[in-house]
RNA sequence: GGGAUCUUAGCUCAGCUGGGAGAGCAUCUGCCUUACAAGCAGAGGGUCAUAGGUUCGAGCCCUAUAGGUCCCACCA
């Protein structure tokens, strides 16, 4: 049945409708099913206040192709989908929002704060959805999932129960990372160090005296980053082996402004090398200060409020921002004769990641998780190959973290999140965890408890993703059949953020790994190699590509060309180039479509010719390959190969071979070969490329046969063994290497395409008369020749014919025209040079003594055969050669 | 300071366990050949960063050097 279609392939229209298609017979969708096996992905929950970008666009082709791929494998293949409440992302747009109402956070309330976000989350939460449905990703959408849903709550309050229990989860006073304008803690990992241009100020504080005095002429001298925390200053420290300070551990220096006492401490945390080897100590508003005080017992004097202006401990200062009050202090400083000198100085400062704002040290009740025991079987897991990290080279960033890794801060000062579940009696100060607001204090009876203000940490709840969103805490159907989950797809940006603490929650609360292999992809940039940024506006729109030139094009310029872990850069060309793949692919299929036979295709037993095995065997060797490829997470390189026989095997050789068969209606029996041919290839290579290109190669799977009614639910082609046919591969790549010799030299001469001549194959080699003989036909058209003579000699041949030399055969075109016998000789002079060196290579090898004993016998053998065609090939040359210089 | 990674054709990058250098784009030359000009046929272009080493044989393995990118730590 021919069918029309258009002579380009436009994806608009199309790819909505399928997915329709697709979304309504509920394809995507799996259930518990024991006769299968599983296939599990847990998609990483984008934000919920996102929109789909580059790197959504990568990750989520990734996962669809490889949940497709298995899906057609015959797996009972699950992708989870859902979305991430991302507590500080988020609560900091909705106060960007309100801001613009002229509202503040405060105003509301906490109460009504949260209806504000949920009515955020409401309205944006389904944008990123439908964004990454226009991608074509074959989620099981009945299954979506949010952090913050019912179950997800429940997930995450039972793990904080088992954990404090435990004594894993504990409240402690320690220094933490302080944002004073989210106003929140947040964890070592969300700080980002940035060089900036600083100065160092050198100062000096003076000696006390035996007799109690302040010294005028002795003091010590250091220099500082940051002047005004010396207002919370409780020491000066020196390395006990430093002789330059050895007499002055244990003296007293006066704090000057401040007038406070400060002991000279020895700590070897102290280098001496580094400037004067002298460091003021700052427990408070110092991570290294911090652990110095504890050692010396020093008292920590908190200096800051939360918004980072100085405190009433900051005496005369109190009231002002922490930058102005350094400028004030160095001043008073330099009037007091004290500030040495201001050095310019360039260094990492801490920021933080969302709002880039220098966070500070400072000491606060919080919040932890105790990582030491915890880490462990994730460590192992990843170690023994339980986990396996691709690429390989991960697993370096991933022990360098869990070889340093320290408690983990989950409280955050922020009321987008889940509540922390404890409360505190206001009478006695009890602290009681509990999944439920206890009725009344266990310890006084008190029955006024408040439950702590903070939330958590937004990885505290992604952390347990891929077993809450199938159900836990509940044992479910669900969770006992798809945990653990088969891949995690996501980029190595959030290695320590996410994919660590998901191995660490799934050991400890599932007592199992929650996936087999992590699969990391690198950043998508943009054509100069820069990160793509909003602020940069250098940001490309997935939507917008798609909508210029369809999903499938920009799936497959997502994928090809990169290897696992590396950044790629993204060029418009490249989409080009794929876009016309696809209409390649198109116009190959409506080709064969126009070929059908009215009444349909009915061929049971093809007989086939040389040519149609030879596809055929390609077509196997493919399947295998790209099989393999995909198993082991090769998808650029599985893609390459499809692409590569589309193109140039199966449209620029086969069905140029196949032309004359299809024209001529008298031996029906060789065009139905052929166009049995035709079609098992293309639907084969349909669904090789399908989990790249859905909508394409499902479009032309629809129109091209009736009896299945989708290629996502087609089965995967294998490799069968009744398709090998080395005989006919290796005849026809002979044809094809006549071909393009004879195409070559005819441009070489300018012969214009149009002009037909006669060629003459001239060989003693049986096989090579046989495989010319049955593809007479095709190699006339694709050769351009008018006529094509097969004899053993070269009888009836002109003598100023041009001539071509293949393995065991000479072509013969003999030209109307003159031929200058010179140019012809030059030409055949540039083949013997070339044969020459291959013969030198190859006799070099086999004449390696060390070579012949050390080298593998199929490569010898290799080598031998390469030596015997070129030395018949050379033979040939000069044969030639001789006759046009006679 | 520690570590990772990259350096291959004019550009962007592939090249899986070592066995005669590839793709896309760009360039040049012909073609509107009845599937496709988003196409077809052909061509040019690379001492695979540098220097050593291992090997019969190195783009691939080892060492050093130079340059780029990134991660971690962070010295006040």
């Amino acid at each position: 049945m021919s069918k029309e279609l258009a002579k380009t392939y436009d994806p608009k229209g199309i790819e909505d409708r399928l997915y329709q298609k697709w979304l309504d017979k509920k394809y995507f969708h799996a259930e518990v099913d024991h006769s299968k096996t599983p296939f599990t992905i847990v998609i990483p929950p984008p934000n919920i206040t996102g929109q789909l970008h580059m790197g959504h666009a990568l990750d989520n082709t990734m996962q669809d192709i490889l949940i497709r791929f298995k899906r057609m494998q015959g797996y009972n293949a699950l992708w989870q989908p859902g979305t991430d409440h991302a507590s500080i992302a988020t609560e900091v747009k909705i106060i960007e929002k309100l801001k613009e109402e002229g509202i503040n956070k405060e105003d509301l309330g906490r109460e009504g704060f949260l209806e504000r976000a949920w009515d955020w989350k409401k309205e944006y939460g389904g944008r990123i959805v439908s964004q990454l449905k226009k991608l074509g990703s074959s989620c099981d959408w009945d299954r979506e999932r949010f952090t913050m849903d019912e179950g997800c709550n429940k997930a995450v309050t039972e793990v904080f129960c088992k954990m404090h229990e435990k004594g894993w989860i504990y409240k402690g006073s320690r220094i933490i990372n302080w944002c004073p304008v989210c106003n929140t803690s947040i964890s070592d990992a969300e700080v980002e160090y940035a060089e900036q241009a600083g100065h160092f100020w050198h100062i000096k504080y003076p000696l006390i005296e035996e007799d109690g005095t302040v010294s005028t002429t002795k003091f010590v001298e250091f220099a500082t980053t940051r002047p005004e925390t010396m207002l919370g200053d409780t020491a000066v420290a020196v390395n006990p082996e430093d002789e330059r300070y050895k007499d002055m551990i244990g003296k007293k220096l006066m704090l000057p402004i401040v007038n406070r006492e400060l002991p000279v401490v020895a700590d070897s945390y102290v280098d001496m090398e580094f400037g004067t080897g002298v460091v003021k100590i700052t427990p408070a508003h110092d991570p290294n200060d911090f652990e110095v005080g504890k050692r010396h017992n020093l008292p920590e004097i908190n200096i800051l409020n939360d918004d980072a202006t100085i405190n009433e401990n900051g005496g005369k200062f109190c009231g002002m921002d922490r930058y102005e009050a350094r400028k004030a202090i160095v001043k008073e400083l330099d009037e007091m004769g004290l500030l040495v000198r201001i050095e310019d100085y360039s260094h990492n400062v801490g920021t933080h990641d969302r709002c880039k704002t220098t966070i500070e040290p400072m000491i606060k009740q919080q919040w932890f998780v105790k990582m030491d025991e915890l880490i462990k079987p994730a460590v192992e897991a990843v170690k023994s190959g339980d986990i396996q990290l691709i690429p390989k080279r991960m697993e370096k960033i991933y022990f360098n973290w869990t070889d340093n890794i320290r408690d983990w801060c989950i409280s955050r000062q922020l009321w987008w999140g889940h509540r922390i579940p404890a409360y505190y009696c206001s009478k006695c100060g009890e602290i009681t965890v509990a999944p439920q607001a206890p009725g009344k204090c266990p310890k006084c009876g008190c029955e006024h408890l408040e439950q702590d203000p903070d939330t958590l940490d937004t990885w505290f709840s992604s952390a347990l993703w891929p077993f809450s969103t199938l159900g836990w805490p509940e044992q479910t159907e669900d969770l006992k059949y798809f945990y653990p989950t088969d891949v995690l797809v996501t980029g190595y940006d959030i290695i320590f953020f996410w994919v660590i603490r998901m191995i660490f929650s799934g050991f400890e609360q599932m007592g199992e790994k929650p996936f087999k292999t992590v699969l990391f992809h690198g950043l998508v940039r943009d054509s100069q190699g820069r990160k793509m940024s909003k602020s940069l506006g250098n940001g490309i729109d997935p939507l917008e590509i798609i909508d210029q030139y369809g999903a499938d094009a920009l799936r497959l310029t997502l994928i090809t060309g990169n290897a696992p872990g590396n950044d790629m850069r993204f060029y418009y060309e490249r989409v080009e180039a794929n876009r016309n793949f696809a209409n390649k692919i198109w116009n190959a299929s409506r080709f064969i479509m126009m070929n059908m036979p009215e009444e349909g295709l009915k061929v049971s037993d093809p007989a086939l010719e040389p040519v149609d095995k030879w596809i055929l065997s390609k077509l196997n060797t493919l399947i295998k390959d790209v099989t393999d490829n995909m198993e082991s997470f090769e998808l650029g390189i599985a893609v390459q190969k499809v692409y590569d026989f589309i193109w140039d095997e199966f449209c620029d050789w086969y069905i140029e071979m196949v032309k004359p068969r299809l024209y001529n209606s008298d031996d029906k029996a060789s065009q139905g070969a052929a166009l049995w041919t035709l079609r098992t290839v293309l639907i084969d290579a349909l669904k090789l490329l399908h989990p790249y290109m859905p909508f394409v190669t499902e479009e032309i799977f629809c129109t091209l046969q009736s009896e299945e009614e989708s290629i996502m639910i087609s089965k995967w082609p294998e490799y069968r063994e009744a398709w090998n046919f080395a005989k006919e591969e290796k005849d026809i790549e002979i044809i094809k290497e006549a071909v393009r010799g004879i195409r070559n030299v005819r441009t070489e001469m300018n012969v214009a395409p149009s002009k037909k001549a006669q060629v003459f194959v001239v060989s003693e080699n049986q096989d090579i008369v046989n495989a010319f003989t049955e593809g007479r036909l095709f190699f006339a058209a694709l050769a351009s020749a008018s006529e094509v003579t097969i004899q053993s000699d070269k009888e009836g041949i002109a003598e100023d014919a041009v001539s071509v030399v293949i393995a065991n055969a000479t072509l013969y075109i003999p030209f109307a025209e003159l031929v200058d016998i010179t140019q012809e000789i030059e030409r055949l002079q540039k083949e013997e040079k070339r044969l020459n060196g291959e013969l030198a290579r190859v006799n070099g090898m086999l004449n390696n003594e060390k070579f012949m004993s050390k080298a593998p016998e199929a490569k010898v053998a290799e080598e031998r055969a390469k030596l015997e065609k070129y030395t018949q090939m050379m033979e040939q040359v000069k044969e030639r050669l001789g006759q046009l210089k006679k």
